[in-house]
DNA sequence: ACTATTTGGTATCGACTCGATACTTTAAAA
DNA sequence: TTTTAAAGTATCGAGTCGATACCAAATAGT
């Protein structure tokens, strides 16, 4: 049981990020939770565009979620389109500003530097650990996998070689498979 | 260049860090840094439990720190003790009370769960990524290590078999050199 | 030895995070 | 059609955090 260096690890790692974020963010006037919620909307699929997934993402609640989205609406990085189908939910798009600005802040510039440095085989090896470690946290505490439509259970393959999504039941573009949901279920929930 | 990937996942493991400590400890009516804080300070040697080195470790500014330490003594968490040298300094020491408290909610229980399922060996192999990608990031932006001294460049060992350290010149107990430090700089700075 | 500067730390302010509670609007269920 | 649930907003209070100003002790400069 190494869950104690494990975790001093994980909790360093974090600090630091959350310092250079700061800083990064800072230049913009924006807030580390900020960056994230942009960072989130880059990276989601056009079914977890909402404030509700924000909500559950981050893990915070939806008062909370509502404010940082007005105010990043006000700052003009990003703008709420009401749904067609339900008019309670919104969607959340990043503005040519948001998207501008998120390229600039993330990476984390010294998570940069540090992978000039990393030999390649090291950094694949890194990776191949945080994904380990990532998803036995998640499927150990039951939490909500958050992860690419190209692992998911509900994505079928179709006869004509596109994809299709047995949840919503709708087709999915090619790039579409490339972003993470919040409906995301493993195909062998082990559990 | 991984980059990406690795910001990416780290970035993920801190925030489901930060909810899960924010939520253990809510139950004892702590902030995440504030347990932050008490933990650096459990791990920290008696040359860097003052204020400052905790400014430094947090990387945040020493008013900020100063709040929260004065919070923390509020809540009869930790206890301040002018340094017997310079009077300026003082030396914080967690109490009983944080003691206990910091053993109920570190480390984070969605890692003990975690490790609980994973294989000692990937556990092995997680640790060592985690501490390449420390190591890395922190000498490709020369920031300071905090480390044990252990490693340090100033730590001798002595001829009767105990420990020396070169900087503050003074001997070090055995069970010291496991604490890190906010001196601590690695034998070979390669930079 | 005596002033000047630096250093460790506190005090106070304002912008922001975050949870809790109450509320509104729209959709779904009974 | 009434009831209930769900997605979001509004508002409040405690806390974080940086910035600035401040204080007292230690160190440097002369």
């Amino acid at each position: 049981m190494k869950s104690n260096d494990i975790y001093n690890h994980v909790e360093r790692l974090s600090e630091l990020l959350r310092v250079d974020s700061r800083q990064a963010g800072a230049a913009y006037g924006l807030q580390p939770i900020q960056l994230e919620v942009l960072h989130y909307l880059s990276i989601c699929n056009r079914y977890s565009d909402t404030p509700k997934a924000v909500t559950e993402y981050l893990g915070q609640t939806k008062g909370t979620v509502s404010q940082t989205l007005m105010l990043l609406e006000g700052k003009g990085l990003l703008s709420k389109i009401t749904d067609e189908y339900d008019k309670r939910v919104s969607h959340l798009k990043i503005s040519p500003k948001g998207a501008s600005l998120l390229q600039k802040t993330i990476p984390s510039p010294i998570f940069i530097k540090a992978c000039e440095i990393l030999p390649d085989n090291k950094q694949t090896e890194i990776v191949a650990a945080l994904k380990t470690l990532l998803l036995t946290l998640l499927q150990a505490n039951s939490m909500k996998t958050f992860d690419m439509c190209h692992t998911c259970r509900y994505n079928i393959k179709t006869e004509e070689g596109g994809y299709f999504c047995d949840l919503v039941k709708q087709p999915l573009a090619d790039n579409e498979i490339e972003l993470i949901c919040r409906e995301h279920e493993f195909k062998n929930t082990g559990s």
